[in-house]
DNA sequence: ATTATAATTGAAAATGATTATCAATATCTA
DNA sequence: TAGATATTGATAATCATTTTCAATTATAAT
């Protein structure tokens, strides 16, 4: 399972135990490119681990998003969703959301240049408007293959 | 009110009514710049308008959406925020959100520059994905100036 | 290996944003 | 003016998420 004792680290150092719970969400991030709603989780985690309550994936998931170990997007339907970070290998992407199913789809292409533009507009936007940026979304809405 | 006769037309050619709850709520969102919840909504209209329901407000906002004339921005707080659009003077803008209180900051800087790079993406990403996009969003995220 | 401490869990209840239902009302066409 | 129908507003319901609290688990100390 790749990232494990980093991320037993990554716990520690914030005073956070390793729980199987906890250990057995990230399996399943890492295992997936999708973007995961808690129900998705709490869905394919419950034949395995039916003991898992969705209270769990839920603060487990804000925990994995404050320590900065997921990304958290809000794809307009009402429900967060979230996949692993994988910085790792300088891994950047943006992403495609369809409006009708909610589906996210990751893309890389035009990244280097976005990210060129982004970081210029975002010293001068904080500085015009005395706003310290943390991060940014660039996304694309429409229908995905399966709905158009 | 600026816009009254294009919104009661756009309201005939879509085969909806023009009412006073929708006619104040058009007037409130074009006399901000501000993006706002339904709630805000809500709570503005209640001295001059107790009778208008938070419903009303909802449906009206998602009428609106559908009709073109309001952006809809989820702020990641759960909440939806509306401000209407004002593209009759080629008015694009993206936005800086703050994800402490919620707060909209729109930019118009570099809108020109994104705009040029977002065209491109687009036809690219379209074809490669298959995906009929419709819009984009550009956003950064941080803390505003009252919540640093 | 055991124990104590405190973090974490899971079920149930609660909260808040939003939507559905339905009788009453308002708009608009003829 | 009358009739048809869209719309409204109050209430109930739905759903995503959070809070509460007793029980359980992880882990450090011995």
């Amino acid at each position: 399972m790749p990232g494990r004792y980093q991320w037993q680290n990554r716990f520690r150092e914030n005073v956070c135990r390793w729980t199987v719970p906890r250990e057995v969400i990230l399996a399943l991030l890492s295992r997936t490119t999708e973007h995961l709603t808690a129900k998705d989780i709490y869905g394919s985690l419950y034949s395995m681990y039916p003991g898992i309550g969705l209270t769990t994936i839920y603060r487990t998931l804000e925990l994995l998003h404050r320590l900065g170990l997921v990304h958290k997007v809000a794809a307009g339907d009402g429900q967060s969703r979230y996949a692993l970070k994988r910085e790792d290998k300088g891994d950047h992407h943006h992403h495609l959301i369809c409006t009708k199913c909610g589906k996210i789809v990751d893309y890389r292409d035009f990244v280097q240049e976005e990210l060129e533009l982004v970081k210029k507009t975002e010293e001068a936007l904080a500085k015009k408007h005395n706003f310290a940026i943390t991060d940014h979304n660039i996304e694309f809405l429409g229908l995905c293959e399966k709905c158009r």
